[in-house]
DNA sequence: TAACAATTAACAATCATTGCTAATTAGCAT
DNA sequence: ATGCTAATTAGCAATGATTGTTAATTGTTA
């Protein structure tokens, strides 16, 4: 996702008006490596504007989604996560605290059983423990 | 998944009956590699019995999903889809008509950017065209 | 055959997400 | 600077998949 200040020349490019709300998302999510979902984006914006409206937040987020400065993603937390990183990268779940990191694959996986089929994209999902979490475990 | 004979041996063992709703859905499910929702499989039961419940089904799914006989998968089609195959393997969707196929890998993907993390499992889920809806394309 | 598990109907509830309306505010092109 | 119009908001309703609940009924199996 591109910086604050060239979202807002994107933006209006595209005939999109630039809000302090959108502003204040545009702040939130860059450099974000956290994969958050749009309602812990909205308590985070709430803090800083209060009276910002969950579906202000939803709405941005699918215009950034449009635009291609984000990705969502599914990682089976039951809730969409979106991501800053639109680069070619894969992610990894820690079963014990959520969190979501970034992973990016040194070969790409080569496969067997798909004769018919021609691959666009692949996304894989890990899961596991992160090293916080592992840590807290030995410690019990 | 094991068998309809032995799921009906195997659910008296846990205590469970084996009514013919159940015994019903143990050969829908048996080899059935379409990787289907409960409501597909709702749906094809009730061709066969007619007033079979959405709610039996969904509840003889979390029996055998707990049973180990099968797993569920989260492939981005917006409802899970049940999986008699529990062996190790992925999955490809076709963009055009949803199928849902199995993949095999060679070799598992090495990663970089996971220092501190252990994975305990990986699913990849491939996007694309199918055969069929390939040569779809083509002849248009 | 009796105990009790399972099924069913008929709902309600959940959760994330999207849609809708009307009133209000405010961005920005000219 | 001003007006056109988009954006926001509150306040809902609706969606769709899934789970919960209750009570009446049926069915399984020890
Ligand atoms: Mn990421
Ligand atoms: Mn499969
Ligand atoms: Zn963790
Ligand atoms: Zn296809």
């Amino acid at each position: 996702m591109r910086s604050p200040e060239e979202l807002t020349v994107a933006f209006r490019s595209a005939g999109l008006k630039v809000t302090p709300q959108r502003q204040l998302l545009f702040r939130l999510l860059h450099d974000n490596s956290s994969h958050p979902t749009a309602d812990s984006l909205h308590s985070a914006a709430t803090a800083v504007m209060p009276g910002i409206s969950l579906r202000t937040v939803y709405q941005t987020l699918t215009d950034l989604t449009q635009m291609g400065e984000l990705q969502s993603i599914e990682v089976g937390s039951g809730s969409l996560r979106f991501d800053p990183n639109v680069s070619d990268h894969h992610h990894a779940v820690c079963d014990g605290c959520g969190d979501v990191h970034d992973v990016y694959i040194t070969k790409a996986p080569v496969l067997r059983g798909l004769d018919d089929f021609s691959v666009s994209d692949a996304h894989i999902v890990y899961r596991g423990q992160c090293g916080a979490c592992s840590a807290l475990v030995a410690t019990k």
